[in-house]
DNA sequence: CGGTCTCTTGACGGAGTTCAAAGCTAGTGG
DNA sequence: CCACTAGCTTTGAACTCCGTCAAGAGACCG
């Protein structure tokens, strides 16, 4: 749980008795590697909040192949905001990547403490906002960017990932096909 | 401003004193079409309320061709929120693509109004959860269909829209060229 | 060590781009 | 209110990036 507390004080000032409260609405949950936390159709019930390891959030595109939209690593939260919020079947599914540690508050309990604390509305409110950014600049990346710059920028930004996670995601968050994944690394150490 | 005090209204409950408080921290703006209100590169100020017409937000790709990544069409909010809530150089460009009349908050008056009416920290965490949500299936969408298939999409989904604006404009929002665009026209009345 | 999952290689094809040129439309000023 | 022009749209040909398919080589796990 520290990691969530030291995750909401870079946002908001919180006095040491908000915190059991903040903690009684989450619940921690072990996941092992590719071990499903939502399955597409099922209403997305949690907002996941990973304090060790990796999930990621994808779907399965019309020729059955997996699509991976984003991944979550440590102190970061995922969700399908959709299905979440408004408790509809969700569009995505959920799944660990490695053996994971996970803070999971469900959506009635995450409205009961943005009622009960603004801090944690502020809190919620600019999490948010961030993700909104980062969403922004994703597209940008996806139009601006041929298949090849978008693989240079990830390994370039992001070489420690690149390590944990096998190839055949890498190319699946990218949007493009393993082979051509293959032929990129190639094409790179020639 | 009453449309956005009914937009507001949706999501929280007012009482008639917090109208005026509201509406002191916004100005109305008229635009004209083509007016741009943020240029890539400088900093995005403003968080814009769209009360009539039509906004977008595009940049400039490697190539020099302008690539649009959001329209905000009425009672739809729209920043360069990485710009915005940092106080930095932005990536985009904002412009109307109609004349237009909008409703801007600056920065530090937003959360002047988040800090003084906690229920506008709540409409604006939701707003922002909304397009997170929104953001997710974007993604999803671009991923999973083709350039055609998105075309179809969004003739049938924003039939409306497709009137008001040019198609150029549609085809730099879907990712593709006029040319190809023009194709798919062709294609689709024989 | 055997089997399944992952990564690589290469040939081929097709969706979508680029370029250039001509036709069309709509806004502007006279 | 018309005429002119700039900007938008259409066409078509050549080209390219990247997907598909199929088959083989590693790598990892029981």
């Amino acid at each position: 749980m520290e990691a969530l507390i030291h995750h909401i004080r870079k946002f908001v000032d919180l006095s040491d008795q908000d915190i059991p409260l903040i903690e009684s609405h989450f619940q921690r949950m072990e996941v092992t590697k590719k071990q499903t936390l939502v399955q597409e159709g099922q209403v997305c019930r949690h907002h996941y909040f990973v304090t060790r390891g990796c999930i990621r959030l994808f779907f399965m595109n019309e020729k059955g192949v997996e699509q991976t939209t984003q991944f979550a690593l440590e102190h970061w939260w995922l969700s399908d905001y959709m299905s979440f919020f408004t408790q509809t079947a969700s569009s995505f599914s959920i799944q660990a990547v490695e053996k994971s540690v996970l803070l999971v508050i469900d959506f009635h309990s995450q409205e009961k403490l943005v009622a009960s604390l603004p801090k944690m509305e502020k809190y919620f409110r600019m999490i948010y906002q961030k993700a909104n950014a980062a969403s922004q600049l994703r597209v940008k990346y996806l139009f601006g960017f041929s298949r090849e710059e978008l693989y240079h920028n990830f390994i370039t930004n992001y070489p420690g990932f690149v390590q944990r996670i096998p190839q055949y995601l890498l190319a699946s968050f990218l949007g493009f096909t393993p082979e051509y994944l293959s032929e990129l690394r190639k094409k790179k150490r020639s």
